[in-house]
DNA sequence: TTTAATTACGTAAACGTTTTCGGATTACAG
DNA sequence: CTGTAATCCGAAAACGTTTACGTAATTAAA
């Protein structure tokens, strides 16, 4: 009760040494089962819990892990981070967020915080602002890495991602096969390779079926909103298209605001499918198509690859973790 | 370049103390500032950062802090988290994200966890399942805490909240004025205060207009989400209310499945308010009239007030801040 | 019985900081 | 020239662990 309960502490009242306690509070094989069970009970009993700055800086271990991510209020953010989250605790550890804010400055600064011991690895989906593999190439070589979603290429760690240019390639032909032939794309992640990705596999099956992706069907995604909702009217205005297919969930409300204030009936003037991890989609008006990654199971699968690393497993295994997306197809592109 | 750079190194290639480096770096007044150049500039070329664990061992402060939140993917919580975040980066300080998935053993467990000198502060909003005021009210007095949003009631920390009270006397009201007459209640966090004053605002703004809340005509929340739609189905099945006033964000989903699949046209046979942050509540098929708490600004609020206590300020100040919630209309409860 | 191996524990040095205390130097008033 | 204060810096002790190494006692092998 009274005093700061340390090892020293429990070291005294059994008679015993401070290493004796520390080596049984460790379970080492050093120490008989006796022992063990004295100190174990004496710690329950005075509630001892190690002191974690003590431990880090003679163990060189924290117990910690960082998560880099442009921000916690997006739907498929924080379902990762619920992934993380749940791996973590099962091995005992403790996740650090830090929200960038799509801002590659802030990205820089908080994995240089990190390197001095801070944490023992780090889960990150990078910026979409600008394209900084040369940083990356440095970084992953200091601290145990795992990119998700948002990947550097070419880069030697675990990567997990999903299968954006295929799953955009199925979302372009079940437009196509609903009859549109003037698919309109709202462009998200352009700097990124899930990005292009999507806007790869929107070109292709574009290609494949004799339609042309032409410039001016391509809205640019704007941190500003209103502009946002602007180019889509503008785009409707010009470009009459049939369809929009949106790479980001960013773009649906503008996108669905501007049929509303234009008049567009969806799906009968205009159909619309978007990447989404709303749980919403199928309560809109109306309901929406959406592609939908597995948020939560790529961070899960992402934080277990960083546990193989900070355990020195999984050495030959394949680092390019690949999930399926889904389709899920609503009455936006229904009939 | 070569070998871990600390703070032994700097004073190696200075020639001075490691002390007197130790008390540059923190800008010490018995440092003078020809020095102090010295040693910051040496500190920038060669990248050194202090060693966190090092730094907390021996000063007993963490520069972090724990937020224990039930989820992050929640809307209300993960903007908070945002706001939480912001001030905590302006302090340079580190977050640690717990969530306890409404466990109350979860949040004793992690509390507990962090009793060591892990963090120097925490935020917390509590866990629904049970009340637990006991175990918080020894708590507090052992690290510093502010609650935000499910607090408990009687502590004497910090507790940001929301007009749960009036903002759900209003919304009643507005129910009565469109009409209504037979007002249903979908009944979240019945153990919290939260719950509890959103639920008697509502009794009150009925009695206040001669209507009386009917136990028949309450739906308890279940963790099973089959279980809500079934429950909904069933109240519109025996009861035949013509209004719905959800207090949870969880409850909006089952509502309009349940209006959908019984074919019950919203606003027309049934309106629908909720509790809401979802971005998306406006896109809803028909857009959701909702009571929106100020999750960032709450978040922001709880952690400007752990700051102050961690600075030892605000001694005087008033400890119970409440943030005013807002009622937005819309169609669900439209004429 | 002697020797080697095993078991169980202790000693003390680290880990990289912060901080107390004291010492040396300089400045300045008397 | 002396005494006092102010200024700047260093020595060394902490902070609570982990761990390399040593040692005594016991056991097993010869």
């Amino acid at each position: 009760m009274s005093g700061e309960v340390n090892i020293k502490r429990l070291a005294q009242e059994l008679n015993i040494s401070i290493a004796t306690v520390s080596k049984a509070l460790n379970d080492s094989y050093e120490i008989s089962l006796k022992t063990k069970n004295r100190v174990w009970t004496l710690a329950k009993e005075l509630n001892y819990t190690p002191n974690p700055a003590a431990s880090n800086l003679r163990s060189n271990k924290t117990k910690t892990i960082a998560v880099i991510i442009p921000c916690v209020a997006n739907n498929f953010f924080s379902l990762a981070i619920k992934g993380i989250e749940e791996i973590a605790r099962q091995y005992g550890y403790h996740v650090l967020i830090y929200q960038t804010h799509e801002d590659t400055e802030m990205e820089m600064s908080f994995t240089n915080s990190l390197l001095n011991g801070r944490v023992d690895g780090i889960l990150t989906s990078v910026s979409s602002n600008e394209y900084n593999n040369e940083y990356y190439k440095n970084l992953v070589n200091k601290i145990p890495m795992v990119f998700f979603d948002r990947v550097y290429e070419e880069l030697d760690t675990f990567k997990v991602t999903t299968d954006d240019y295929q799953i955009s390639y199925t979302a372009t032909e079940h437009l196509i096969e609903q009859g549109c032939t003037k698919i309109a794309y709202l462009y998200g992640l352009e700097k990124l390779p899930a990005g292009r990705a999507r806007f790869l596999g929107y070109c292709d099956a574009l290609q494949a079926h004799g339609l042309l992706a032409a410039e001016d069907l391509v809205v640019h995604y704007s941190e500003d909103e209103a502009n946002n909702l602007q180019n889509i009217k503008t785009l409707f205005q010009q470009q009459a298209p049939d369809a929009l297919f949106s790479s980001i969930e960013e773009f649906i409300i503008p996108a669905y605001s501007a049929c509303q204030e234009l008049q567009l009936q969806i799906p009968k003037d205009v159909k619309i499918l978007s990447f989404c991890n709303m749980s919403s989609a199928k309560l809109l008006n109306p309901s929406l198509t959406t592609i939908t990654q597995p948020a939560f199971e790529i961070g899960n699968e992402a934080a277990k690859c960083l546990f193989k690393v900070l355990n020195k497993r999984g050495i030959g295994d394949d680092k390019d973790i690949v999930l399926q997306s889904t389709l899920i197809k609503r009455a936006s592109t229904g009939g």
